[in-house]
Order: structure tokens, then C-alpha cells, then sequence
DNA sequence: CCGAATTATTTTAAGCTTAAAGCAATCGGG
DNA sequence: CCCGATTGCTTTAAGCTTAAAATAATTCGG
């Protein structure tokens, strides 16, 4: 009876409700399978190859980035994460000897953080690894391919990012 | 000096590092930004306007589509994540009114759940203003680019399966 | 019918994540 | 200089998530 409904608006706009945006919840639902599926598959990897979770990957991978170090809201911007959450990150990556953390010399609200030897030593070794994984998952897209998901990837986080700021306006 | 090889190799293909994956790499990257930027958003909205997870909301919507309720084993796999994950969801929800919870008849290991008349209304009611939030983040992409994506991204994920399935054979 | 294997779920321990509140240091205007 | 605002970080409480172990019920082969 609702699903009735749904289909003849589909094919008529006449409806109670407006207009029906199946096609944009249908790739939201395959947009999010798609990356929660490859994303479950690297966390399982780091953790049985290396021991490793992603957030500790994802922090070191910033880090190997900025080989001065880096403070940690600059750390939770690039990352995209809250303050706290880089708190505990960072302390338990300081824990297994990967991090170093130290106060700013000129302002004492600052913690300064970055890679160790071994943290960067570790973190290259599995980074070669998982770029291996990334292609091996990828390699059933043609160049083509790739290059057409990367433009319209682009133009949906644009499309998003608006939709976020002029927030009805 | 490990940039400088790294853009040689690219260049020339003859590399210690047998192929760089790049390209492959930074789309993984863009999708997963992508889909964590809009993912962000929608729990960010579904607690601001109803005070709800995102989680116990996919929870509902599979209960949604299945009038006559389901086992917690059907829900997981459906939902994608663990049996103990759902077992504590549903939980909450019962809590909340929204899910009847009882024991199977015929199997008393089996534990059937479906949504409550409540339950039910307040969903149908999130469903509504989700979609259109999805309308409205999506709302940047012609229906050309729509389809496009689908296609790609089921590409995507069919590459990613076969990856996971016939691992290092 | 018995016992081993399988199946459905729950429990546990550990870690990630966030929003909100709190604390300390710095900055900026008067 | 000083005080109010801002900034950087930490803490807290709550919830999500998982893997692994535990529990309980069912099934199946003999």
C-alpha cells in the first residue's frame, strides 16, 4: 500500500509527498557499504599483519608527513577527529615507544608530537604493505576508471560540503 | 631523498619498489573522506532533530523492512557487524520502547525482534527527513553522475569481495 | 537415545569516539 | 598592568564496536 504509493509518485510527481530521492539514498546506502567493507578489511589486516589499529595507522601516517612534528590540534584537524580522541591516541602510541611528546618551548598549552625511530621505521614498513593492499583490493577498476571515480568523488564531497554550510537557508 | 625516488620510480618504472600504487591509494583516501564527511553529518543531524544513533537507526530501518520481525543472528549479518554489537542495541531499544524483543516458539536459542507501533512511527518519521537529507547532500550531482557512481562503486565493491575471498591464492 | 558438533546468543575486556565541561596559559584592549 | 576572552588540551560520561570466550539449545550420526 505504501510502496504502491511510492511507485506511482515516482512515475506521476503528483503525491503527498513531493519528491522521492531513491536514487540518492540508494548511493548514500552503496557509497557507505562500499568504503565500511574495504575499511573493515584494512582494520583486520593491520591488526593481524602488524597489531595495529587504523586510528594508531591513520595518526603515524600524519605524523610521517611532518617530520618536525606536529601539535595535537593540528594532529585532530588533519585527522578530522575530536581533541580528546588524539589525547588518548597519542598517549597510547607514546606507551609503545612509536611517539614522542613534549610541551612547546614558547607556549606551555602546547603538546608537540611526533614519530619515533621506531615509530617511523614502523610506520614505513607498513605503509608499503598497505598500499599493496589498497592496490590489490582496487585492481579490478580500469585507469579509467579510477579517474572518473576520483572526479565524481570530488563533486559529491563538494556537493556535501555545501549542503553543510548554508544549512537551510 | 625517499620522495625524489618515489617520484623517479613513477616516472620510470624501474624502482626497487616494483610499482607505485598511487593512483589507487588516493582514491581510497577520497572514498573514505568522502563517505566519513557525509556519515558525520547524518549522525550529527539524526541526534540534533531526534535524538537518536546512527546505528539504532540502521537498526530500525532493516526492522522496517521485515514487518514481522527478525532474528538478532538475521539482523547482524544484514547490519554487517557483530552478534554482541547487536545484541546490546537491541537491548537499548527495547529499553526505549521502540523494539518488542521475545523467544522464539519453536527455538528457545532464537531471539525475535520487531518494531513496536511506536517504534514503527518514529521511524517512518526519521525516514522521511533522512532522505531528504540525502537529497540535499547529494543535490550537486546531475543524474548522469548518480548513475555513474553506482556503477563504479558496485565495480568498486565487486573488486574489493574478490580481493577478500581469494586472498593471496 | 547419547554424545559430539553446530548454532544462536550473551558476556567480557579492550579500544575508539564524541560532546560537554573543566583547566591552564596566552592574548588583547583598556 | 589586568581582566575578560580565547585557545589548547584533558577529563568525563556515554555509547559503539569487536574478538574471543562462555552458555545454552538443537541437530545429527551411530
Amino acid at each position: 500500500m505504501d510502496e504502491a504509493a511510492v511507485i506511482f509518485d515516482a512515475e506521476t510527481k503528483v503525491a503527498e509527498r513531493p519528491a522521492d530521492h531513491e536514487a540518492e539514498l540508494r548511493l548514500w546506502l552503496r557509497l557507505l557499504t562500499c568504503s565500511t567493507l574495504i575499511e573493515a578489511e584494512i582494520r583486520r589486516r593491520l591488526r593481524d599483519a602488524f597489531d595495529v589499529t587504523l586510528p594508531r595507522f591513520d595518526l603515524m601516517a600524519q605524523l610521517d608527513k611532518a617530520p618536525s612534528g606536529m601539535t595535537l590540534g593540528e594532529l585532530s584537524r588533519r585527522m578530522m577527529v575530536s581533541n580528546g580522541n588524539v589525547t588518548g591516541l597519542a598517549e597510547r602510541l607514546v606507551e609503545q615507544g612509536l611517539l614522542d611528546r613534549r610541551a612547546s618551548p614558547t607556549d606551555r598549552r602546547v603538546q608537540l608530537v611526533s614519530l619515533t625511530a621506531e615509530g617511523r621505521r614502523a610506520f614505513r614498513t607498513m605503509a608499503r604493505t598497505h598500499e599493496d593492499w589498497i592496490a590489490e583490493i582496487f585492481a579490478g577498476l580500469e585507469p579509467d576508471d579510477i579517474e572518473a571515480l576520483m572526479r565524481l568523488l570530488a563533486k559529491a564531497k563538494g556537493s556535501a560540503r555545501k549542503a553543510m554550510s548554508g544549512e537551510t537557508p
